[in-house]
RNA sequence: UCCUCAGUAGCUCAAUGGCAGAGCAUUCGGCUGUUAACCGAAGGGUUGUAGGUUCGAGUCCUACCUGAGGAGCCA
């Protein structure tokens, strides 16, 4: 029996017979020569099968076969300079699991597909060699992120998805019935971890979150995946230095593990290698000056108006000046979250950071130094007309023992579409949840 | 919620207001080194829906539906 592997591993058998178990990806014939390209999921090799070679019955069944049938292969493997991954299958036997009926063909062919067509197929279009790239560069985005809080002494710990209320008050909830009472799906586990901060000192949490805002454009998702530390003593200093470390050990990490993904990508990996903190840091005040020049240069459309949120377009201008992540620090605090601590240097600003992903991919990061004082927390709270009963619990951690603490949370989502350079933020989740998209 | 664009064969697209077409996919035939292989043939259509203008509508007009991109909002 020729023992099982997968095609990543075909280098070690050079010359020898294996198993693999697969699918067909593309059949190509010429006369009497059939060459089957077999995909597994680790990759992708081309088989061979001479007719004079095999008998009638097997050179039948390979050549009929069908796109996404699935096979399990034997043969004997073979350097070749001419294959795409150095190595082809000199076929013994073809045994068919299940072959895709021609009266029902494989519905994603090689050829180009619209996105409407792909996206109702999700579950086939999955199946792409892009797709799989862009998968395993996820995956290893999420061990990359475990194993760096890890090796920084941070505990993980899971914040509830049903909450009772809104966390920030800002953006929109997916209300569900709780045995007749309303709750809602967390839009950020922050405030939990900030409880859980007090308790573990470094902690940090990965899951869902939820957001039913009517947005329709390429950076959103209505479920996303977000990552959020949360540091008992750390100042808003501390936090943006563990920003820019975070994301330059994920973006070495992808680099030093998935090259062979992003060549599947075409991305451009020297962009990725400019990736290293520290990264640039600019104030709100220098970022709107900045806006301002761009405006009066005739590089932005419109004007900025001082004292608002950056636009997407103005995110765009400002991260096309750097070659790496630019931190924007000390927003106006009238338009950001009611927890963030003010600026002692000018009580009008917060001490908050978005750090902008470059090549116009917006905000990956948003983190922020977190309210110390109860009284003043209260004052917040009842400025943005929250119920203050709901913060009861959030107000405590004020009450016994608050220290200054600080925490971020980054959408994987973003990142990845970001490291990968796609053009849509629904190719870096396996099933994306979108306004009004839940199939499949 | 608003703005812009699109909807024709299973898929990707063409068709000046005048016979609804091509490539891919599928089926059949050919080819002993193909690289989204190639060559030949066949089958495949309620042109998103409803109404209107016109001798005549895939094409023009109105409404609606669906999708895409963007704005706002956000990670």
């Amino acid at each position: 029996m020729a023992p099982i592997t997968t095609i990543e591993h075909l280098g070690q058998f050079d010359g020898q017979e294996v198993t693999l178990r697969g699918w067909l990806y593309n059949l190509r014939e010429s006369g009497k020569l059939l060459f089957p390209i077999f995909r597994d999921g680790t990759g992708q090799v081309q088989g061979v099968m001479f007719k004079k070679a095999v008998s009638e019955e097997l050179f039948e069944s390979v050549k009929s076969l069908t796109q996404e049938s699935s096979v399990i292969v034997t043969g004997k493997v073979r350097a070749e300079k001419r294959a795409p991954g150095g190595f082809e299958l000199d076929l013994l036997n073809v045994e068919v699991m299940q072959r895709v009926p021609e009266d029902s063909p494989y519905p994603i062919s090689l050829k180009d597909h619209g996105v409407e067509f792909l996206m109702e197929h999700r579950h086939l279009w999955l199946r792409s060699p892009r797709q799989v790239a862009i998968l395993r560069i996820r995956s290893e985005i999420e061990r990359a992120m475990h194993d760096f809080f890890y090796e920084h002494d941070f505990t993980r710990a899971d914040p509830p998805i049903l909450t009772p209320a809104a966390c920030e008050g800002t953006s929109t909830l997916f209300p569900v019935d709780y045995f007749d009472d309303q709750a809602y799906l967390t839009q950020s586990g922050q405030l939990y971890m900030e409880a859980a901060a007090m308790a573990l000192g470094k902690v940090y949490s990965f899951g869902p979150t939820f957001r039913a805002e009517k947005s329709k454009t390429r950076r959103h998702l209505t479920e996303f995946w977000m990552v959020e530390p949360e540091v008992a003593y750390a100042t808003l200093e501390d936090i943006m230095k563990l920003a820019e470390d975070f994301i330059s050990f994920i973006v070495a990490r992808v680099l030093e593990t998935r090259r062979h993904e992003l060549g599947v990508l075409g991305r451009d990996v020297a962009l990725l290698e400019n990736i290293k903190a520290p990264f640039p840091r600019l104030s709100y005040d220098e970022a709107a000056a900045m806006l301002n020049e761009g405006f009066a240069k005739g590089e932005l459309e419109n004007a900025f108006e001082y004292g608002n949120d950056f636009g997407s377009p103005d995110e765009t201008y400002i991260s096309s000046k750097f070659d790496r992540p630019v931190m924007i620090h000390r927003y106006p605090a009238a338009v950001k979250a009611f927890y963030m601590e003010p600026d002692p240097n000018d009580l009008t600003k917060a001490l908050c950071v978005d750090v902008l992903a470059p090549e116009g991919y917006g905000e990956v990061i948003g983190g922020s130094q977190r309210m110390g004082d109860y009284t003043k927390l209260l004052e917040r709270i009842h400025q943005h007309e929250l119920p203050e009963e709901a913060f009861q619990w959030y107000l405590d951690l004020r009450k016994f023992g608050g220290v200054p603490h600080s925490g971020f949370g980054m959408g994987l989502e973003r990142a990845v579409a970001w490291i990968c350079k796609l053009d849509h933020v629904r190719e870096t989740i396996p099933f994306p949840r979108m306004l009004h998209k839940m199939y499949p």
